[in-house]
DNA sequence: CCGCATCACTGAACCGGGTAAGTTGTGGAG
DNA sequence: CTCCACAACTTACCCGGTTCAGTGATGCGG
């Protein structure tokens, strides 16, 4: 089957190919009778502009591109990727964008996928998360000007836009439930510890637990995983002066330590409470079901996907926090025995 | 920064810019030592292949597309489909190949993508899951004469091939180690009751506790999510003659089974054992670790993509089928009480 | 009735890589 | 020494949109 181009519709209407593009892009040069006749021709033989072409006469690749880091057994379970990415569809799907997905191993070979990216001139932008101090993603884009926008932070990007969501606000108020609920060794196991949020994260939990005079709130730093999950967990409940709440990173690590605290025979919520940051599914799921730091992921990168339209049409961004993460308590937290 | 053309290349090496073409694609037509200086030159400026102008002559576009048609709560918790994008990603990356992703929301809205996607010239070909008796999308992609492998099956796709998994035999095989273990009432909870590989796992579950003696032998359809895993499990385990072992498609309704059982007050395993379909690192996080059927769905991912790389090469793909699927046991399967 | 602006369009160049057809230059066979 | 085959290029056009510089035709003020 042949594809129909604008010569296909500039010959039906009698017209010239740039009379067609003009009456296509909704361009002045056409009069509004001649521009219903190319659209309505346009339409009947099932037109779709060749991406290829387009691209190629200096306009925009329409699509954009992210990159994912991290193994894939963890991404396969983690909930959050997959919903960034229907949030990003959500956006762009509506301006029929595409997104070009690549998963990577390490932050050199994203560089990498960018250069080439931006050589092949494949993309007109890309969504860069899992963003580190000093991360060498910056810079590059900086030089190769490939607009971008980064999801997480707060922290430096230079003139990057960023999309960041308030996560220490969010738990200090998860302290400060459990210690209203009676907690006093609340412990606490982190994601992978170089990433910006995880900084982000743990300084606030030290500031807190110091403001309200928690001592012995340590965080674990682990990777997200649950075997790492399990390790961390194990190693805080083994001890003689064994916390009574634990706030997690994830919700994977959550769950496994929800099930080696049942395996250790303690209850939960009885024993130990348990509180899961990003509220997935899979939080509901077990028994009991886990308190959660609950943030929309969905419209997060939703919101993303249109800063990073916005910043490839020209417009300048500034960095935007996302919705609010609330807490949404659940059958795993209750005051300590 | 001025992206390097073939024509930089050429000026650079003193050759015009058709040699510089053939020297880079491996063709005749230069001396190899002209191709060596081509080549380090080109090394050396970080030249890429504008991907637009080379899908514009004709060749082709080096994408290729994945439609996602369910919805963002369910894709963001099922591994499956992490999985198989990493797996495609293992064959794709090395020959630079990029993906690009769509989520849509209906079946025809695939055909749509499908159609744009073609009309666009925006990629080589397709990887089709989820697939259907009578699925609406094979004709559209046999009109189009778009290079496909569909994922799922056995079943009639024309000339398109599939990578299959043998679902009949691993379904029996689950079926007679639990009669083994002393199990008669045994029950499953379904996938999405139209999609192909669910068909064709409930054929082979009847025709296996048939030949095995089982009456009881329900199926009750669920869609993948926890909360209709539960909804089926606690149907099932309310009547008077509950299963003493229930079998589910996927690992996140395994799950909320083994949590409702656990809020009914029910051991598992002791008084119910639970099997699940698709081992991910869910089935051992939990408490017990669930027995799981499981599957290299990473490598099943990237053999889809070698099989669509050679349909794209006008290489005939037949049926292939996939790895083996074998039984992991694990703490959630016991003799019944 | 002339001059000028405006509209509605045409024609052609352009983007950057692929490739068929044409042009050298060289070596070896006859 | 001539002729031919072949390697090693060059030239020129193609792909399908976008865009800019024209070109008639029309309208309108003076």
């Amino acid at each position: 089957m042949k594809r129909p181009t604008i010569a296909d519709i500039a010959r039906r209407a009698g017209v010239s190919k740039g009379a067609v593009s003009y009456a296509l892009n909704g361009q002045p040069g056409v009069s509004e009778a001649t521009r219903k006749r190319i659209l309505s021709i346009a339409e009947e033989i099932g037109f779709n502009a060749n991406s290829a072409a387009r691209a190629l006469s200096g306009a925009r690749a329409r699509a954009v591109g992210l990159t994912l880091c991290r193994p894939a057994r963890i991404l396969g379970i983690e909930p959050w990727f997959m919903g960034l990415i229907s949030g990003f569809e959500a956006e762009l799907g509506a301006r029929s964008y595409a997104l070009t997905l690549q998963v990577v191993a390490t932050p050199e070979q994203e560089v990498e996928v960018y250069r080439r990216w931006w050589g092949e001139r494949r993309i007109d932008g890309v969504i860069v998360t899992d963003i580190r101090e000093d991360d060498i993603r910056i810079p590059v884009l900086q030089q190769l000007q490939l607009p971008a926008v980064v999801i997480g932070g707060p922290g430096d990007t230079g003139p990057i836009a960023q999309i960041w969501s308030d996560d220490a606000g969010a738990i200090t108020e998860a302290v400060r439930y459990l210690v209203a609920l009676g907690h006093h060794k609340i412990a606490r196991v982190s994601g992978v510890a170089d990433l910006l949020h995880t900084q982000n994260r743990t300084k606030a939990f030290e500031n807190v637990c110091a403001a309200l005079g928690l001592d012995n709130a340590i965080t674990i730093p682990a990777d997200y995983t649950g075997e790492e999950g399990s390790r961390a967990t194990r190693r805080l409940l083994i001890g003689g002066d064994r916390p009574t709440a634990i706030i997690y990173d994830n919700d994977v690590m959550a769950v496994a330590g929800l099930a080696v605290a049942q395996e250790m025979g303690l209850s939960v919520p009885g024993d130990l409470s348990i509180v899961a940051w990003d509220d997935s599914p899979l939080c509901s799921l077990v028994h009991p079901p886990l308190t959660a730091l609950s943030r929309d992921i969905s419209a997060y990168g939703a919101q993303a996907a249109l800063e990073l339209l916005n910043a490839i049409d020209g417009r300048t961004v500034g960095n935007v926090e996302a919705g609010r993460v609330h807490l949404t308590p659940r059958g795993s937290t209750a005051p300590p025995r």
